[in-house]
DNA sequence: CTGCGATGAGACGTCAGTGTCTCATGTGGG
DNA sequence: CCCACATGAGACACTGACGTCTCATCGCAG
């Protein structure tokens, strides 16, 4: 049963991630499984979609803890956690758009949490010197999600090969389209 | 008539960029007319998502045009589209996501021109060793417009200051997290 | 003043998606 | 074998949004 509520919360993460838009009768069938059964494992499309956040905070925090943000470099840090986060970027980019919709309510204190790992980061290697300083460590962390949510958009149009995902970004959010000069 | 249809449009550019799933009422209030005037002005939803598709894509060629693309240096010409791509970014962001949504159909030409355009930025970048060229033009671009999305929300929501978004995302698209050395 | 055209208000009908319910089936454990 | 429980299929009512229509009103030009 906790099984297959996971199977079904997989089968609706890869469906919707695809198609945002997606009925509950898509998602049940995606899963291999009646909308009635569906709607047993979940209240409706809304208590669904608070699964899946739970699922992408979930994972994040697996990617985050995989990524050991606290050893040196801050760089390698980052690396490391692009690289992890890679096979939840499809999601990350649903629930991303998803966020934008929740007007009133304040979001997940996961993402919370997750946020200010990553920015703490980021400032962590301003401060020993790694990274710029005249970016905000806010900035940082919005930008690579953004980045996160274009490259997951690239690889699903099929515009860009799913093996450059973590290279691309990595290396945009770190050293930037402009050439350096060798050192 | 033609001043009224403009009108109307730039209201609901505005409105739809912070709540992309406003209601046709919405907008018509929004836009201080009836729903019925609204409908008399666009056959219907899909209408009106296809009027500020073809207003976006104006107001990036102009944009495209006022940065002079093709002058010297190219990392000047893309500090340039950034700064005067900025008062679209909202409804960018806002047609970036709702382009996704358009599964079978094939998407407006006009985009394809902007993307080319702009691709051929970073690929004369790349030719003349501004740039570096194990990132694809391709990417680049894509990262572009992921950058705005993230500025244009990250304004919105209140978590970045309006003054700062041309600086933030030319200075990470073009250089990067990482510290340069003085040179 | 008069008549035309545009508008606002609102009343429909329609439709898609949702959420609830029932009932038949079948499958596995006791 | 038999029962309990989960499931699938489908009917049903409800809702929100859409698109169309009518009609009264208002402003303006002739």
């Amino acid at each position: 049963m906790a099984l297959d509520r996971d199977h079904v919360l997989r089968a609706a993460a890869a469906l919707l991630t695809r198609k945002s838009t997606a009925t509950m009768d898509e998602v049940a069938k995606a899963a291999g499984i009646s909308r009635a059964t569906l709607h047993r494992q979940f209240a409706g499309r809304d208590a669904l979609v608070r699964a899946l956040e739970a699922l992408g905070i979930a994972e994040c925090e697996t990617a985050l803890a995989a990524a050991r943000l606290d050893e040196d470099p801050a760089e390698g840090a980052v690396r490391r956690l692009v690289r992890e986060v890679e096979p939840a970027a499809g999601l990350l980019a649903f629930l991303y758009t998803e966020n934008q919709l929740f007007e009133g309510e304040e979001q997940h204190a996961g993402w919370a949490r997750i946020d200010d790992r990553i920015t703490a980061l980021f400032r962590r290697g301003q401060q020993n010197g790694e990274f710029r300083i005249d970016l905000t460590p806010a900035w940082l962390t919005e930008a690579l999600f953004g980045l996160l949510a274009s490259g997951a958009w690239m690889v699903q149009s099929g515009k860009g090969a799913p093996k450059d995902f973590t290279r691309m970004i990595a290396e945009l959010l770190l050293g930037g389209a402009l050439r350096r000069e060798e050192s």
